[in-house]
DNA sequence: CACTTGATTCGACGTACGTCAACATAGACA
DNA sequence: TGTCTATGTTGACGTACGTCGAATCAAGTG
């Protein structure tokens, strides 16, 4: 598989969910909202988890290949459901095994939210 | 003051702290690090303490530009320190208020790490 | 100096969170 | 059917977190 970027690229935009954090003061929903994602990522092994999932090939890993980060594997599970539910995973059974993959939609929206911030 | 942008842009290179999340896994001491940025804007009140100085004109706010969000002024107080200590605000009292405004360098570092990581 | 306003620190309270061991569930295979 | 492996769920425990009132500090004003 060529690991050239011909799948189509999604628009930087992030209106997904909240305008970027220097267009306006975030309204108390909007906070809401976006805090739940940042909250998801603000755990070291989350974060270990989410870096393992996104930088695997395919784009895409099972438990069984991201579960050495250090706890147990009902702690992993527990982590997993929590980035699951800030969307920012999706999981698939396939057989035996259970597949997480990243959601691009929220990554970008993050990744918008703090990078058009930064040209202020 | 004239609202163009003839001050020096810094590069979107965001190795001030760690590479996308797609490149690699996470050591341990990167998440640990990274971690407490996005902790630091994983609850609303902060979320929303930290746009309003983001948002505020001259890219700077007093403390009491911003203490109306809902909760007690200590609190405010509070949440601003963590915002601080996470590398994200810096403070400086001129007279009789205290002056807060954005981190450029952790707003950036954040925001590669995420959009880097959206292209996969 | 005392007094007022802005902001931080302190001490306490209740809740949420991260973690684990034990148990439960799902699929593969004999 | 039963057993084995891979994940998820439950219940409990200790710690960290968000919040507040009260006390404290900082700077300006009379």
């Amino acid at each position: 598989m060529p690991r050239t970027r011909d799948l189509p690229l999604l628009k930087p935009e992030g209106d997904w969910c909240c305008p970027p954090l220097t267009e306006r003061r975030l309204t108390a929903e909007e906070a809401e909202r976006t805090a739940v994602m940042f909250k998801a990522l603000g755990d070291p092994v989350r974060l270990r988890l989410f870096s393992a999932v996104a930088s695997h090939q395919g784009g895409e890993a099972c438990v069984c290949d991201i579960s050495d980060v250090g706890v147990s594997q009902p702690t992993v599970s527990h982590h997993l459901k929590k980035l699951r539910e800030a969307g920012l995973l999706s999981s698939e059974r396939r057989g035996t095994w259970v597949y997480y993959r990243v959601e691009p939609a929220a990554l970008a929206a993050m990744g918008a939210l703090l990078t058009q911030a930064a040209a202020t």
